[in-house]
Parts: C-alpha cells; sequence; structure tokens
RNA sequence: GCCCGGGUGGCGGAACUGGUAGACGCGCAGGACUUAAAAUCCUGUUGCCUGCAAGGGCAGUAUCGGUUCGAUUCCGAUCCCGGGCACCA
C-alpha cells in the first residue's frame, strides 16, 4: 500500500473531531496542577478569497508548538475564531444586496472547512466570532466600561466614573461637560482622517495602509467618538520592556508613541493696534536654545490667530489659512519642500531677554502635537533656519560643538549668522547669559529650573501618539450602545439591553452626507430612553473592525459565559498568552489597540495582569514563485486547497516550515514542495511494507542497535530544542529528521522503539501520516496522547571528533580523534602528520593553540 | 534624512560562546533498475589550478581595512536590499 496521503489525512480529521482530540477541558474540570501553555494565531479576516498560502505558515508553526506542548503533559490552549466585522462583505452588500451576515457566515465556512484540511490542532469548541450577537453583546459592554471610566492621573490607572470628584457649584450642563471631558470615550468635534471612496474615517493608524492603496485621505472636522489612548501613552510605552516581542515592533511601536520630553514656555503676545496681551505656551525638547528664539510660529488652526492678526494683514493670513485647510495631509507635508507662511503683525515678548520677536503662522507648525506653536531657534533647528532664511529672520548662535577649536568657532559663529551653516546637535551653550558654558544636558536642567522659578514655564513631556478616533460611518460593524436627545446631550444604554444589534436592511450604501448607511433607517434609529422614557436617537457611527480583535484572546478562554465576557479565575489561569504569532502589518493596529484596552480592563479589576501577550512572533511573507508579492494581478497566487489535493496538507506543513526560519521573507517553490513529500514517502515506505500495508520485515522488536540510538537521541535533543527555544526555526529540525531518515535507509533491521520514538518527533509536523503509522505500529491511542521522547544526555555525545590541524591558521590536515581526548595527544598526533610536517619542516614552532575535540594550531616562523 | 533588520553556491537556506564555510532540501550531472519512460535507489556537485589516482594547492561568506594563532561570526568605513519613521519642535 503506498502512501495515500488523501486517504489518510481525510481518515484522522475525521478521527479527531470525533474523538475530539484537542479538546481543552471546561476550567472546572482542568487538571490544574499541569502547567498551562497558550498559543494563538491573529485570527484571520474570512474574505471572499478564502485562505491564501501565507495563513497556513503562521497557523502551522502554532500548530507544531500546540501539539508538542500537549505531549510535553501541557494544558494548551489552542484556539481559532473569525474577525468577521468589516469593509469587504459590506461592499459586497452594496454590490449584491446579500446582508453582511450571510456573505460573513458563508466565508467563515469555507474558512473554516479550509483551516481543517490542515489539520491544525484547534478547540473548535471555543471558536468566536466578533460579529455574532453573543461576541459583540461584550464587545458593546467593555465599551461602555470605558465610557464610564476617567483616568485618575494621582493613581495612574483608570476609574470608575461615579468616582470622578465633580467641582462644586456646576449646572446640570456644566457636570455633563465635565463629566464627558473625562471619560475616557468621548465624543468630540475633532480634524479627522476622511476618505470619500471608503465613505468614513479613518484612525491615525490607518492611514498609510489606505494611502498605500491609493485612497485619499483628507482632513476634516467632525464630531466623532475617541478613545483617550494617550493617557496610557507612558504605560504603553513602559511595558513594552518587559515584553518578549521583536525589537522592530517594538521599535515602531516606541517610535508611534513618540515620547519626547522637554519645556513648555511662556511667550507674553502683544497685538500692537489695540496693544491686547495674551499668551500661549510653545513646546520645545531644545530649552536650552532659548536665548536664540528669534520668533515664534502658530499652527494656521491656532485658535489665537485672529486675534493676533492685524488689520494690513488680515486678508493675506485669511488666505493662508483656507490654503492650509484644503490640503490633506500628505500635501502639506509632500508639497512644502519649501516652507511658506505669514505674518500676524503681533510681536511677541522673549520671556528670558524680554526682547520683541516677530509672530508668524506656517503649516510646518502642527496644530495636534504639543500646543500648536513653536518658538523658532533657526540657529539650531533645520525647519526654522529654512523658515528663517526664506523670510529673513534673524539667526542667531547658542551652541557650538564640543571640542571646537577658538579659531573656528569664529567662523562657525559667522557662518550660523548668515545660514550657512545649522547645528542642532547637543554642544556648549554661548551668548546665553547663566548657561554660557555649559553643556546641552546642564543648559537644559538649568533654564528650566529658571522657568519653573520664574513661572514662565515648566518640564513638560509630549507623545506623538495621538487619542484613538473610534467612530466609523459603515455598517457593518457593532452599534453604539449610546443614544441622543434633541438637546445635544446623550446617554448610554443599560447593559441590560446589549447586545444592540443591527438592523435587517436592503440597502447598505453610505448616506452620502458623512454619515453611517445606519442613519437612514428611521424604525431603528428613533428609540426611546428605557430609563427616563425620554424620545432619543440612536448613535448610527459603529465601532471601527479593530474593536472586537482588542479581546478575542480573553472570549476564547470561557466562550460561553453568559454573565461576563471572561470569568477572572479563568483568565487568571491562562492569560497571559505564552505565545502569538501573527504577521508584522498589525505592530501599531491592532498590538497597540488590544494592549490599551487590556489595561483599560485591568484598572478597572477585570483581568489579573498589566500585559496580555508576553511573546509575540511574526512570521514572514510567502512570495510567489517569481520572488514577488502573490497578487492576482500577476497571477502567481498558489491556492493551498491545490497544494493540498496534489501533495497533502503533511507535505505542505512540513515544506512550509522547511522553507527557512519562520520570520524570513521567502519566495514558494513547487519543486521544494515536492522534495517534502519524496521525504514523506521515504518515511512510509522504510517502515511500511507497500504490498502488506503494515510495517516491514525490517522493524523488528530487537533492543535499538547502538548507533542508530545515538542518532535518534541527537535528533530527539535537536527537534526538541528547536521547537521549544523560541527562535522558531523549524527548518533545521525537519533536517535532522531528514538525515535519521537517510540513515535507516542504510540500516537493514531498525527496532520498533527507535521508529515510534521517531515518528513521535515527526507528528508535531505531519501530523496525519504520524497518527496513521503509529496506528500500524500496535498503537491504540492518538499519537497526540504519546509522551514526548527524553534524550538520554550521554547517548548525545560522540565517540569521536574530527580534529582540524592547522599551520599558521590554514588547514593542513584532519584526522578522527578519541572524543576528549588531551592536548598532549592531540598535539602528538599533529605533529606527526605528515602534510602538516611538510609546512613546519624547517621552521621555528613558536607556539602550539589547542582546542579540546576541535583543533590544534601550530604557528610557526 | 533618521532608526531598525539583512547581504553566504545555480536556488531556499545551515554553521554552538571566534575554531572543518556551504548541513538539509531543490536543481544539475553520472550510474543502477527498466524493452523504454516515470517512480525509486546510489554517487558527485563553491570556483579555479594540479595529479593516472589517493590526493594536493590557491581563492572564497557584498566591498575595503582592522583586531586575532585563527573572523561568515568582533570593530571601523563604504555599497546594495528589505522594513519603519519622516516638518512631532
Amino acid at each position: 500500500m503506498k502512501y495515500n496521503f488523501t486517504e489518510i489525512e481525510k481518515k484522522w480529521q475525521k478521527y479527531w473531531e470525533e474523538n475530539e482530540t484537542f479538546r481543552t477541558p471546561d476550567f472546572n474540570e482542568l487538571d490544574k496542577s499541569k502547567p498551562k501553555y497558550y498559543v494563538l494565531d491573529m485570527f484571520p479576516y474570512p474574505s471572499g478569497d478564502g485562505l491564501h498560502v501565507g495563513h497556513p505558515e503562521g497557523y502551522t508553526a502554532t500548530d507544531i508548538i500546540a501539539r508538542f506542548k500537549r505531549m510535553k503533559g501541557f494544558n494548551v490552549m489552542h484556539p481559532m475564531g473569525w474577525d468577521a466585522f468589516g469593509l469587504q462583505a459590506e461592499q459586497y452588500a452594496i454590490k449584491t444586496g446579500i446582508h453582511p451576515k450571510i456573505r460573513t457566515m458563508e466565508c467563515i465556512d469555507r474558512f473554516r472547512q479550509q483551516l481543517k484540511s490542515l489539520g491544525l490542532s484547534y478547540d473548535w469548541k471555543r471558536e468566536v466570532s466578533t460579529a455574532d450577537e453573543d461576541y459583540f453583546k461584550w464587545t458593546q459592554w467593555i465599551f461602555l466600561k470605558i465610557f464610564n471610566s476617567y483616568y485618575d492621573e494621582s493613581k495612574d490607572k483608570a476609574k470608575i466614573i461615579s468616582e470622578l470628584k465633580i467641582p462644586e457649584g456646576l449646572n446640570e450642563k456644566e457636570k455633563f461637560e465635565f463629566i464627558n471631558s473625562h471619560r475616557l470615550a468621548y465624543l468630540a468635534e475633532v480634524p479627522v482622517n476622511w476618505c470619500p471612496e471608503l465613505g468614513t474615517v479613518l484612525s491615525n493608524e490607518e492611514v498609510p495602509e489606505q494611502t498605500e492603496k491609493g485612497y485619499t485621505v483628507v482632513r476634516r472636522n467632525m464630531k466623532q467618538w475617541n478613545l483617550r489612548i494617550t493617557k496610557y501613552a507612558e504605560r504603553l510605552l513602559n511595558d513594552l520592556d518587559e515584553l518578549d516581542w521583536p525589537r522592530n515592533i517594538k521599535e515602531i511601536q516606541k517610535n508611534w508613541i513618540g515620547k519626547s520630553e522637554g519645556a513648555a514656555v511662556k511667550f507674553k503676545l502683544v497685538n500692537p493696534e489695540n496693544n491686547n496681551e495674551s499668551e500661549i505656551e510653545v513646546f520645545t525638547t531644545r530649552p536650552d536654545t532659548i536665548f536664540g528664539a528669534t520668533y515664534i510660529i502658530l499652527a494656521p488652526e491656532h485658535k489665537l490667530v485672529d486675534e493676533l492678526t492685524v488689520g494690513m494683514q488680515k486678508d493675506a493670513v485669511d488666505k493662508y489659512r483656507k490654503e492650509a485647510e484644503r490640503k490633506s495631509d500628505l500635501e502639506r507635508t509632500e508639497l512644502s519642500k519649501s516652507k511658506t507662511g505669514e505674518y500676524t503683525g503681533s510681536y511677541g515678548i522673549h520671556p528670558v531677554t524680554g526682547e520683541k520677536i516677530p509672530v508668524l503662522i506656517s503649516d510646518y507648525v502642527l496644530a495636534s502635537y504639543g500646543t500648536g506653536a513653536v518658538m523658532g531657534v533657526p540657529g539650531h533647528d533645520e525647519r526654522d533656519n529654512e523658515f528663517a532664511r526664506k523670510f529673513s529672520l534673524k539667526i542667531f548662535p547658542v551652541v557650538v560643538p564640543e571640542n571646537i577649536s577658538d579659531s573656528e568657532i569664529i567662523k562657525f559663529i559667522e557662518d550660523t549668522k548668515e545660514g550657512n551653516v545649522c547645528f542642532s546637535g547637543n554642544g556648549i551653550s554661548i551668548y546665553s547669559d547663566f548657561l554660557n558654558g555649559l553643556k546641552t544636558s546642564e543648559s537644559i536642567d538649568k533654564i528650566i529650573d529658571w522657568l519653573e522659578k520664574e513661572k514662565k514655564g515648566y518640564r513638560s513631556v509630549n507623545y506623538k501618539l495621538r487619542d484613538w478616533l473610534f467612530s466609523r460611518q459603515r455598517f457593518w460593524g457593532e452599534p453604539f450602545p449610546i443614544i441622543h436627545f434633541d438637546d445635544g446631550t446623550f446617554t448610554d444604554v443599560d447593559e441590560s439591553e446589549l447586545p444592540l444589534t443591527l438592523p435587517d436592511v436592503v440597502s447598505y450604501k453610505s448616506s452620502g452626507t458623512g454619515e453611517s448607511p445606519l442613519a437612514t433607517i428611521e424604525s431603528w434609529v428613533n428609540t426611546t430612553d428605557k430609563r427616563t422614557g425620554r424620545k432619543a436617537r440612536r448613535e448610527t457611527n459603529t465601532m471601527p473592525q479593530w474593536a472586537g480583535s482588542c479581546w478575542y484572546f480573553l472570549r476564547y478562554l470561557d466562550p460561553g459565559n453568559r454573565n461576563v465576557f471572561c470569568d477572572k479565575e479563568i483568565e487568571k489561569f491562562w492569560m497571559p498568552i505564552n505565545l502569538y504569532i501573527g504577521g508584522y502589518e498589525h505592530a501599531v493596529l491592532h498590538l497597540i489597540y488590544a494592549r490599551f484596552w487590556y489595561k483599560v480592563l485591568f484598572d478597572l479589576g477585570y483581568v489579573n495582569y498589566k500585559e496580555p501577550i508576553n511573546k509575540l512572533f511574526n512570521q514572514g511573507m510567502i512570495l510567489g514563485e517569481d520572488g514577488v508579492k502573490m497578487s492576482k494581478s500577476r497571477g502567481n497566487v498558489i491556492n493551498p486547497d491545490d497544494v493540498i489535493k496534489e501533495f497533502g496538507a503533511d507535505s505542505m506543513r512540513l515544506f512550509e516550515m522547511f522553507m527557512g526560519p519562520l520570520e524570513a521573507t521567502k519566495p514558494w517553490s513547487t519543486k521544494g514542495i515536492e522534495g517534502l513529500n519524496r521525504f514523506l514517502n521515504r518515511v512510509w515506505r522504510v517502515i511500511i511494507d507497500e504490498y502488506t500495508g503494515e510495517p516491514g520485515k525490517n522493524i523488528t522488536d530487537e533492543e535499538p542497535e547502538e548507533n542508530l540510538n545515538k542518532l535518534l537521541h541527537r535528533t530527539i535533543k535537536k527537534v526538541t530544542e528547536d521547537i521549544d527555544d523560541g527562535d522558531m526555526k523549524f527548518n533545521t529540525a525537519i533536517s535532522y529528521m531528514m538525515i535519521f531518515v537517510n540513515e535507516l535507509y542504510k540500516t537493514d533491521r531498525i527496532s520498533k522503539k527507535i521508529i515510534g520514538d521517531f515518528i513521535i518527533l515527526l507528528s508535531p509536523f505531519a501530523p496525519h501520516i504520524a497518527e496513521e503509522i503509529w496506528q500500524k505500529l500496535g498503537n491504540t491511542e492518538s499519537i497526540q496522547f504519546a509522551a514526548w521522547p527524553e534524550y538520554d544526555p550521554e547517548l548525545t555525545k560522540e565517540d569521536m571528533a574530527t580534529i582540524i590541524f592547522q599551520v599558521n591558521g590554514k588547514l593542513r590536515a584532519k584526522k578522527d580523534m578519541n572524543y576528549d581526548s588531551d592536548v598532549k595527544t592531540l598535539e602528538d598526533e599533529a605533529l606527526d602528520n605528515e602534510n602538516v610536517k611538510k609546512y613546519i619542516l624547517g621552521k621555528q614552532i613558536i607556539k602550539i593553540i589547542t582546542v579540546k575535540n576541535k583543533m590544534v594550531n601550530i604557528v610557526v616562523k
């Protein structure tokens, strides 16, 4: 009987399903004396295209780990589910009129069937879908918890809103405003990224992805829901340290959070027409350069611009602001290769020198960062420098590089003043009164102390991270459990009313007005407040796709719970996630949002840890055979269904792991997978007699033969370490198994015991064939319940070591010698070697360097 | 421009803490089996030079230089590729 992978795979997939082989027992039935291991895949968005060969790569890796850990005696959590809300199903609905729910179900069924055909050991009883009412009920519930919380800065954690201290003497309206201004979820008129083609707003994190696809994104002020993730900036940054995550992901998150430390400095501003005074704060990371501040510059959107603009400048300023407003962020950054701006006509008072300096506006200053205003230090900031030269503003040097000679200083000062040099590094302060002669770091400390003492500024930290824009103008997403009243106030819907479901409708087209399609469905929108009976309108925006994926890993742990999203005790047992594998495209989206939600839940006492994901690993991309990214237009897409049909799931799994380290980007190769299929055939044939279909005569009950047994133990060592060391380099484990099989072909009689252990090693990689052979060897239980073999360290030692003999570092001879031979023996052998003698003949031996079991190097002159 | 990765045969990739560069697989070449082919099995396979042969020599891990008895591995400079950030004050 030949190796018939199709039949074998079908047989075992059915067996696993019927016997619930991979079921993780419910918490009360779990043997809690065993250690736990939570290994998770980033769940897929079930698109209409079905599975892509990239999916099985990460899934196979986690599956190997899950199967291995089970055999090692762990309680393993290995679930799968669906990120089921999303734009694709909605656009399909617009085209076909088919409800996104129906379409999504179809796609999920297809995905599930495809995943099952790969033999992945998920506990399907724990499957979740973010678009299920039972699931998004809890997404809405968590939103309400966020909505009903504020951030207590003194305790540095979120607290329930009822604990917020409300100032005395506020009227109802003011109280409402005060509370809302502290909620972690808040509604605000903010400049948003509007994408007209998609008919929705996008979060900052989503913009690059969509602009890459060719969509335009423009700035627009809209009233939107936001989550106050910025309150967590410091914790999101600091807690990265303790995570076992890839360096670059940490780096990306760090940059995204973008912490910078410096000072806020107050400037008095005067409008010379009416002598009205106002004050602004600027943020700077280089307060030491304050003596070089020669102008003030505001973002065009800055609140004070109108007040500061003198009559003569009014038209020019208005025109400039209109232009700036029209530009998208992209244009604003791209087109401004050359700086633009306008004078307001007002002047500022330098807080240290008291000098009058001009106030201008320019779009190189961002309204959304810091205070929307900066002090221009053209001597030591490239951007200010460029701007100052364009507007002929004064340039003044206040820092010189360290280790600069006296003669160079004169030239440096001249060059700076003329704008030929702009030194933005750290150095020594000059022309700076009480800072003169101090190093940059000392100057910074000293000037901040001075500013604080004089009440003209203070130490300050800024982050690039913005609050998370949380609403979308879409149909296919979680509705907000919020209702609005005529007077402009709003309130949450009571928890008992959850889930708040989507209506059945016939048209999914967006309203065109910047509102969600839900806004047009009167029967759904109009409602009453169950608490008071007041008439109300439902919030018509829906949550972004990221909402459901922020917490799905918690629902798997306790999927049937009707009282809470996840029992806290169960959470405590299984979390944090031991290993999480997915693509690196989620670096600042899913992975930062999920950390944020988890931290809120932690603050509110619903979960037990600071961070949800202990170890993260990113699988690399699989390219087409032509070495470029797979795409329909290139026609280089490989369909996993075809691959499984032709070579089997085991070959596919094995090949994807053999291609290279998991994180590497590597091209698909049809020839390559043939090789792995050949390997499995070799495994089959060396054990199974093709005529009888049973183990061949070469498989004996004898005790293991010594040399083969030693090789087996080395193989056990290598495979075990490769699976367990966290590097995800399964390619080398597989190559060792190949070496082992090659050796089997040179052996006439093979002990059954050896074969059994080897098949266990193979089973996490190629589970179907392993089960089949395991059964043919006379075992009655699934191989999943076999114990992982232990290796004997004594047996992994070599008896012989190949010693290399070098003369002056060049290889001249080699010889197999007893393992652990002493230095003297090695050196004598080396000096006695014919070829070595040739090279040392007539020369003087200076020294001999010997490394046990490795080499002897004779240095001659 | 700045910050991370990374450059090893014809290809995917191995190489422990500095100690045999190229494991394993693909491809290719040769052989066995076969009437023949496929499949399978065996052998060889970094390049150049040399030898009838066993063998031997030289060069070689992007480039140049350094440290070292010895460098794919450590250090410096340069080039190229991939990713991230990009008026963030």
